[in-house]
DNA sequence: GCCAACGTTGGC
DNA sequence: GCCAACGTTGGC
């Protein structure tokens, strides 16, 4: 039996990937995070995890879409790829140093939701929400049954 | 473009 | 193991 389902927010750069690309591919390797405690919380995850798609780095920053977790975590390719901007000289084939998974398209939100607007509900969502305490900026990172709930009650 | 906050690296 | 320097993230 595996374990019920967890919820996590995933954040993308809509200049790099957007929400909209991630609906005309249908599904995409999570590729590039480069950071322990994110690649960590990737190795947790489990087919069929919801994910909370988050827009960084542009205009109106926040929630734009659903997605689900596709893949169990297997290592992330471009660590080899020496042209690419994710190489990583001391990772090898051998010993992979980072993981990634595969994330599926599930809808756009009714509406986004604006981190601007989220933070008005930061007493609600408990001070354990990574995205908005202060000086943290995984860029994946767990989200509560209760926060997920709450999150989607706004759109 | 600025810059605060944080993680990583590497000299010692 | 310390810590300064550096690079990155990401809101504004």
């Amino acid at each position: 039996m595996s374990p019920r389902k967890r919820h996590w927010l995933m954040k993308s750069e809509p200049g790099d990937f957007s929400i909209d690309d991630l609906q005309r591919v249908g599904s995409e390797p999570w590729t590039g995070v480069r950071n322990y405690q994110a690649r960590n919380f990737m190795r947790q995850m489990q087919v069929g995890d919801g994910v909370l798609f988050y827009h960084s780095n542009c205009a109106v920053p926040g929630i734009y879409g659903l997605a689900e977790v596709a893949s169990a975590a297997y290592p992330d390719p471009t660590q080899f790829e020496r042209k690419s901007r994710y190489f990583d000289p001391r990772a090898s084939r051998e010993q992979p140093r980072w993981d990634l998974v595969d994330v599926r398209f599930v809808r756009h939100l009714a509406r986004p939701l604006p981190l601007e607007e989220i933070r008005t509900h930061a007493d609600a969502l408990g001070e354990d929400f990574a995205l908005i305490r202060k000086g943290t900026r995984l860029s994946v990172l767990p989200v509560t049954a209760a926060q997920w709930k709450l999150l989607l009650s706004l759109e």
